[in-house]
DNA sequence: ATGCCGAGAAGGGCGAGAAA
DNA sequence: TTTCTCGCCCTTCTCGGCAT
């Protein structure tokens, strides 16, 4: 996929031949390099005494993707003109490009360029993997998948991404195991090839949950089914064994803060109006046993009747939200 | 058309080393 | 000393190819 992109953009800039350019024409700005250029490499380009290769520029904006130093040593040199050779992609396209090309040669950028570089191409290539957000910037995939976490609902509405190799994986397969897993039950008949269709998900891994399902094992495998059924698997033990209390016991207010903060952190929630108004009354409740006690207390006589008829109705919204959500959950499992 | 197998790539976890 | 990044390992996934 990297490749067949990469070939394309390197077909569109073979097709042009190369031509000399004024270079007061050309734009320098929104370099992935933002400490400028280096002026001790200027220097050395321009008393090369071999002609310059030409630098890539992109045509629709004469934004210079790849060659700025060169073209800062021809100004030295004197020039007024330059050996360019154009690109024709999209802005976004020119960027990755332009990272790329002071990846893989010429002056290394930052570690800190590399990251901001990264952090734009994941957000104008949010279906690109990490590892090839990586190859293109330089860093490792799993600071892309630092970065990715870090930009406010980047992965919010993705559920899949392309990899290296132009195959399309889910982020998370387990809604589409426990989709065969259903399927398989419901149609013991259905080829694997149905399965997959009707699952969403490869033969191949149809071919999986067939298999779990026939050794009476769990159509998810071991991660997918720890992940997906306790969302904090990944925090630390201390954290995640108050959130598992606040699941299956009945939990203190200082449990309730901690899966609460935790909803607080998923962008999903955070980002929309409704989930802000569901983090906000889960908030209320986080209050601990002594501080309900404090409540209770001060409640005034004349008003304890209609403050518990209140509470009771709220009570009943709230089981009724468990319920539907409850339904929800089931339904998916 | 189907099931199976292997190759290659993905993401996550974790320890080691580098950088601040 | 702390934080960050990398690289390795493991498990999981997709897809192409092959035999039936």
């Amino acid at each position: 996929m990297r490749e067949m992109a990469l070939q394309r953009e390197q077909e569109q800039i073979d097709r042009q031949t190369c031509v000399e350019v004024e270079i007061s024409l050309l734009s320098t700005v929104d370099s992935p390099r933002t400490s400028g250029e280096d002026p001790d490499h200027v220097e050395a380009l321009s008393v090369a005494q071999s002609p310059l290769p030409p630098i890539l520029v992109h045509r629709p904006t004469m934004r210079v993707i790849d060659g700025l130093h060169r073209v800062r040593a021809a100004e030295l040199r004197g020039q007024d003109k330059i050996a360019v050779s154009f690109f024709e992609g999209s802005e976004a396209d020119a960027f990755v490009l332009a990272v790329e090309s002071n990846t893989m040669h010429g002056l290394p950028l930052s570690k800190a360029d590399r990251k901001r570089a990264a952090a734009r191409i994941v957000t104008s290539h949010p279906q690109w993997s990490d590892r090839m957000v990586a190859s293109v910037a330089g860093i490792a995939p799993g600071t892309v998948a630092d970065i990715r976490r870090g930009l406010p609902g980047a992965s919010a509405a993705e559920e899949s991404r392309i990899g290296q190799d132009g195959r399309v994986r889910p982020i998370n397969a387990a809604a589409g195991r426990r989709n065969a897993a259903k399927i398989i039950a419901g149609n013991p008949g259905l080829s694997l090839r149905q399965i997959a269709r009707m699952a969403g998900i490869s033969p191949e891994t149809a071919r999986d949950v067939r298999s779990r399902l026939r050794r009476g094992e769990d159509p998810l495998p071991g991660r997918q089914s720890r992940t997906s059924a306790d969302p904090g698997a990944k925090l630390p033990a201390p954290q995640r064994s108050a959130g598992d209390a606040a699941v299956h016991g009945r939990p203190s207010g200082q449990d309730h803060s901690v899966v609460v903060e935790r909803l607080k952190a998923d962008p999903a929630l955070r980002l929309s109006e409704t989930g802000r108004t569901l983090l906000r009354l889960l908030n209320l409740h986080t209050i601990d046993a002594t501080e309900w006690q404090r409540i209770i207390d001060n409640v005034p006589p004349h008003c304890s009747g209609i403050v518990a008829r209140l509470a009771d109705e709220y009570a009943v919204m709230w089981s009724e939200l468990a319920l539907r959500l409850g339904g929800r959950v089931t339904e998916t499992a």
